[in-house]
DNA sequence: TTGAAACTGAACGGACCGGTTCATATATTC
DNA sequence: GAATATATGAACCGGTCCGTTCAGTTTCAA
């Protein structure tokens, strides 16, 4: 009893909890993930769950936490930044739409606006770890870039975010919508070219 | 029994439980609107509520169905087909970020994506009978555009999705992941403008 | 006015869920 | 091997929700 308020990192099992939770969590978002099922899951009884988590609410959001974390991780891959600006544009185009489209980045999306009511903070937080990092990389790109006279931009911000709205173009809506929501190599790489292109015909020298 | 799956639409009390319906399933989702919130809403006792509608998935179904269809007609407000592209775009960009940023758009989105599991078809019915015709719309403009020299494109379908996206840029994010979802007219102005620009660099003669 | 159709309100059954408890069992440490 | 920390699972509680039932009331047309 008295304290509840905290989560008990130590222990045999406390990894396993997580990862069940993750899994459940991420296949059924907050509502539709029973405590129950996400102890079955981790192979752990509900009386050890509690044990080390004083709340659904709280693993859910360590659960999202520590996803939002290792997204950060991974887009923290190096741009080649002396690149010139349509070969780094289809990289970075490549490496979003690459988390965008995966199985992980949608349901991460899904979860993310469902429970955009219920954990207010959860979106922002996705965004900062996730997204905006990509974003400034781009932006900071964009500057060294125009320094060598590459490109001209006066607004850097919204070059970075119309060239990340291009990069979805036709993809989003599909599976957002739940149309069609199989891409092809092909289909993807139009509509980076294409991004790339429109960007280009605009802020290219 | 027996006959229970389909909708009476006869009765005094149909169209208000449906306006009730509307409103708690808009304002909270298909799993946070309880059958007894939307029979108090409507003003109608449960009982002639389930005299109507078998099931509250049905009911849920019935509503998303109307407002698609109610969004159809809204946007089939005519587009002027023979203005210069610049004018055309911003208008019809004009009236997409009206409809996306609106709270009804917003809340429709949510609970397309949110419920996109167990309603799979519903995210495909709100896209064809909305963004579709937008997007149809444009295409038909802008091969009328291209027909009179202004403007000279390879790939309509990816023009008209890139300008969409485009007038996402900045705001889409910040709404959807709920940082600083509030616009002002000049934030509007400066995405719609910064989208044509773009566009126009790319396609434009 | 009368009779049928529609509506009401309240209660109820069954299911599920989050969270707690506890007696028992297992693992770890000294 | 004894003592202590950790885990188990099954039952249980209070609550919410969907959908049904039913006796009684209102509406409306003939």
């Amino acid at each position: 009893m008295a304290q509840a308020a905290t989560i008990l990192r130590t222990g045999r099992k406390f990894d396993q909890v997580l990862e069940g939770a993750r899994e459940v969590f991420l296949a059924s978002g907050f509502e539709g993930a029973s405590v129950d099922d996400i102890a079955r899951a981790a192979g752990v009884s509900k009386a050890t769950l509690y044990s080390y988590f004083p709340d659904k609410r709280l693993l859910f959001m360590e659960v999202a936490r520590l996803e939002c974390q290792r997204q950060a991780e991974s887009s923290l891959q190096t741009i080649d930044t002396t690149a010139p600006p349509r070969v780094v544009l289809k990289m970075a185009a490549a490496r979003m739409l690459d988390f965008m489209l995966s199985e992980f980045g949608q349901r991460v999306f899904r979860i993310c606006v469902a429970e955009a009511d219920r954990f207010p903070d959860l979106g922002r937080q996705f965004y900062e770890t996730g997204p905006r990092m990509v974003r400034e990389r781009i932006k900071q790109y964009l500057r060294d870039a125009a320094a060598r006279g590459e490109v001209r931009i006066d607004d850097y911000d919204l070059a970075a975010d119309q060239f990340a709205e291009l990069c979805k173009a036709d993809l989003f809506p599909r599976w957002v919508f739940n149309i069609d929501p199989h891409f092809t190599p092909a289909e993807i790489d139009r509509v980076i070219d294409g991004a790339v292109e429109t960007f280009m015909a605009r802020y290219g020298v």
